[in-house]
DNA sequence: TATCCTCGAGTTCA
DNA sequence: CTCGAGGATA
């Protein structure tokens, strides 16, 4: 060894120093030294390290500076999982009441029984982190992922100077051997606004707010960057812990972390019941906004360790705390004016326009109204009105209400146009409906271009590289009517309508180039249409955009039909029979396929070479549900109730009631009467024979043998389960195509039939209602499992 | 007939 | 995510 020794001690001596002006400047915010001076030391122990590379330490202090660029964050599986912490519904004082009484239920305290202590600290909007020290030093920070594995984060974590790379220890006290440190990496406001003003100023681009500064900061994967970014650091708790004597409380971990140089958030309190608690609540509600850092509530923890493990877990929560969150942000702004929009359905809908006002950490400038009577329900909104705006379960932005004092002299109020903002058609109101529609159909651009971008969408035909832009020229320029137009589009017409969209827009100059990237994009659009050429028969179905047909019903089409001559050419009581679908529906699609010119649109798609891969037979439960005395009740005969329909079938088929009613009905006369009437009435008789006639297609082509015998069946068939939050691998229609094909039910909300619900990382509110109605929630892991498992076993 | 539940449709922003 | 409306059910 070459190293001296005193540079080996002058080293040493320089960590340790500046690990203390570190600990003073970044945790304890009280400086002893000058800037200068400090950064005399700071490039001291640089230089020495440098000259020295074996003298190099991953805890030195220079670390923080970055260097490493990593390819992709390394799993870590967590020792202990990283808990997620139930959310307190009740935006009211009374959620602190609520965890109280919970508590004291679960510890069996009657009444006379003393308050439970606990502890209150702040719910910080960062990042999850966990911080792993083995006897002493920090070794591994990791993200919390799913709660089980997390993302090594070490090099992006080092570079956080309030996060101490070593533990301070009490003169002569041995550091513990393994110490997990769990806590939120957060940014303060002043530090974003800076950092925001600064990457302004350099033209670079801003941060959204201090949440996402935070998080992607960390997922650097040049921890140089992360360096330039000005995080912090506060703990809350603990992972694994070996050879360290836990406190007997929660506070006073705290305070034993506080004591290892680690940042913990003075705004934090224990106390006794309940009503403490609310106050807290109350207290830090009103400070919020002056904080330092951003929080979205408080945290109420059972202060006795004893009394925790004595609570234990429900799945990965703690009973034993809960987060109870302020009600979400609201913020006043003007509103500028309300636009109409007109859907695919030509349902017009008025969109608010607002003046850009930052509200729960993202600029909101628009929000929907919904329809004609919202506006009314919110006061009646005028232009120019102040409003009051909030996101609404955190994601979209809502009108919540107006400031009616506010209201401006020359304040004009909102009125829904009789004409169609687009083609200029009249617009309906259903009796009795709340949106209002343009009645222009196919003669109306708006509904035309969202029809074709609804085609393409990527639940249904997923067309890549047909977005909105396109569309609108494609159907502007007349190249496109109708979604079968899209399959005649060759080359030069892509090219011809982009060089008249640019030649009229007066951008993009003609050079050779820009030619070239025009075939490249005009080739890549028309590989996207000529791939969707086969699709799936229920998304082929979605795609048509028949009124109240969507995902889940197109699916029932497609599943219990099998092919698409059978759903078009089924007249509407034989679809009522199909589960879920009932007059209205059957009635929608009947007409859909009635109407001219979506018959030939139809044709023309099919024409075109579009054709549904997965054509089958029909559902093996269809011959039941096929039974004439259901396609009676259906039929819609008045007086003919479905017991009557039953007296009715015994006695005549369709074919026969075709050729009138039979002698031996044992009707009672006025229902007789009533179906006489219906047969009598034109076009019905040789509706009922179309009905039979396409009827005995059908069951001729049922499945002789009951397929679901021999298909093994997983534990999730014939469950319903809700997915919410970001599952750690996979997509969400990678889990519900699982999920279906192992003959389970995807559904969108909870309720009491839901079986199952899989949270992932930020569940919503799906998670609380789950909670509230005793709904078991899973993870990912579990429902693999479960898809794995036979059903004959138990499920977990 | 009333009630509960699920589905469809429309929408925001990065 | 929210709303409204349609379908199933008691």
């Amino acid at each position: 060894m070459s190293t001296s020794v005193s540079a080996a001690e002058r080293v040493r001596a320089l960590r340790a120093e500046i690990e203390e002006h570190d600990y003073r400047y970044y945790v304890l915010d009280a400086p002893q030294i000058p800037d200068a001076e400090y950064d005399r030391l700071f490039r001291e122990l640089q230089a020495l390290e440098a000259a020295h590379p074996e003298l190099a330490s991953p805890d030195s202090p220079t670390r923080r500076v970055g260097g490493k660029v990593l390819d992709a964050f390394a799993p870590v599986r967590h020792a202990v999982p990283m808990l997620s912490i139930r959310t307190e519904t009740d935006t009211e004082a009374s959620g602190a009441f609520a965890f109280d009484a919970r508590v004291r239920r679960e510890l069996k305290l009657g009444d006379g029984a003393p308050p439970v202590e606990y502890a209150a600290e702040l719910k910080f909007d960062g990042l999850a982190i966990s911080l792993r020290y083995e006897d002493g030093r920090l070794v591994r920070a990791a993200t919390r992922g799913d709660g089980e594995t997390g993302e090594d984060v070490t090099e992006n974590v080092r570079t956080v100077a309030q996060i101490p790379a070593r533990l301070r220890l009490q003169e002569g006290r041995a550091a513990p051997p393994v110490l997990e440190v769990r806590g939120e990496i957060y940014m303060r406001r002043a530090d974003f606004e800076r950092f925001n003003a600064r990457a302004l100023a350099a033209g670079e681009k801003p941060m959204v707010n201090p949440r996402n500064g935070a998080a992607g900061s960390i997922r650097q994967l040049d921890s140089k960057i992360a360096a330039s970014r000005p995080l912090s650091f506060f703990a809350y708790g603990l992972g694994e812990v070996v050879g360290w004597p836990l406190p007997e409380t929660h506070g006073a971990t705290l305070d034993a972390l506080a004591a290892f140089g680690v940042p913990v958030c003075a705004e934090r309190a224990v106390v006794k019941g309940p009503q403490a608690l609310a106050d807290f609540h109350r207290r830090m509600g009103e400070r919020r906004a002056g904080l330092p850092f951003d929080i979205d509530g408080v945290v109420y923890k059972v202060n006795s360790r004893a009394l925790q493990e004595q609570l234990g877990f429900v799945t990965r929560e703690p009973r034993w705390a809960v987060a109870h969150k302020y009600p979400a942000e609201e913020a006043l702004t003007r509103l500028l004016g309300i636009e109409v929009q007109v859907g695919r359905t030509g349902a017009i809908t008025p969109v608010a326009r607002l003046a850009p006002v930052f509200v729960g950490g993202v600029t909101v400038t628009n929000a929907t109204l919904h329809n004609a009577d919202e506006v009314e329900r919110k006061g009646g909104l005028c232009i120019g009105d102040t409003v009051i705006v909030r996101r609404a379960g955190d994601v979209i932005p809502q009108i919540v209400g107006v400031v009616a004092e506010r209201r401006p002299a020359d304040a004009r109020p909102f009125v829904m146009p009789t004409a169609c903002p687009v083609c200029g058609a009249h617009v309906v109101r259903e009796e009795g409906e709340a949106v209002t529609r343009c009645s222009g159909g196919f003669s109306c651009s708006a509904q035309r271009i969202q029809a074709i971008l609804h085609f393409a969408g990527r639940r249904m035909m997923d067309i890549e590289g047909l977005g909105e832009r396109y569309v609108e020229r494609l159907v502007e320029f007349e190249y496109v009517h109708g979604v079968a137009d899209l399959y005649r589009l060759t080359l030069d017409d892509l090219l011809e309508m982009k060089r008249r969209a640019d030649e009229r827009d007066g951008t993009v100059p003609e050079t050779v180039k820009a030619g070239q990237i025009a075939t490249r994009w005009a080739e890549n659009l028309l590989a996207g249409i000529a791939a969707s050429k086969s699709p799936k028969l229920s998304r082929l179905l979605f795609a048509l955009g028949i009124r109240h047909v969507g995902e889940s019903t197109a699916k029932t089409l497609a599943d219990w039909l099998g092919r698409f001559d059978w759903v078009r050419r089924a007249p509407a009581p034989l679809l009522a029979v199909l589960p879920d679908i009932g007059a209205t529906v059957a009635a929608a699609i009947a007409d859909f396929f009635a109407e001219a010119r979506n018959a030939s649109a139809v044709d023309a798609l099919f024409a075109a070479g579009v054709a549904p891969a997965d054509e089958h037979a029909p559902h093996p439960g269809l011959a039941e549900r096929l039974a004439w005395s259901e396609l009676y009740a259906a039929l819609g005969i008045p007086k003919l109730t479905p017991v009557r329909a039953r007296q009715l079938a015994a006695v005549a088929d369709g074919e026969r009631l075709a050729d009138g009613l039979p002698a031996d009905h044992e009707l009672p006369a006025e229902v007789a009467e009533a179906v006489l009437a219906w047969l009598a009435a034109t076009g019905n008789g040789s509706a009922l024979r179309r009905l039979a006639s396409l009827r005995g297609e059908i069951l001729a082509a049922l499945p002789a043998a009951d397929i679901a015998t021999a298909v093994p069946r997983s534990a999730v068939a014939g469950k319903t389960l809700v997915l919410t939050g970001t599952l750690p691998t996979l997509a969400r229609e990678a889990a519900k195509e699982m999920i279906e094909a192992a003959g389970g039910k995807v559904a969108g909300s909870v309720s009491k039939k839901t079986d199952y619900v899989v949270a992932g990382a930020d569940a919503g509110s799906k998670l609380d209602k789950a909670q509230a109605l005793g709904v078991a929630v899973i993870d990912e892991a579990q429902l693999l499992a479960l898809l794995q498992l036979d059903n004959e076993g138990e499920t977990p």
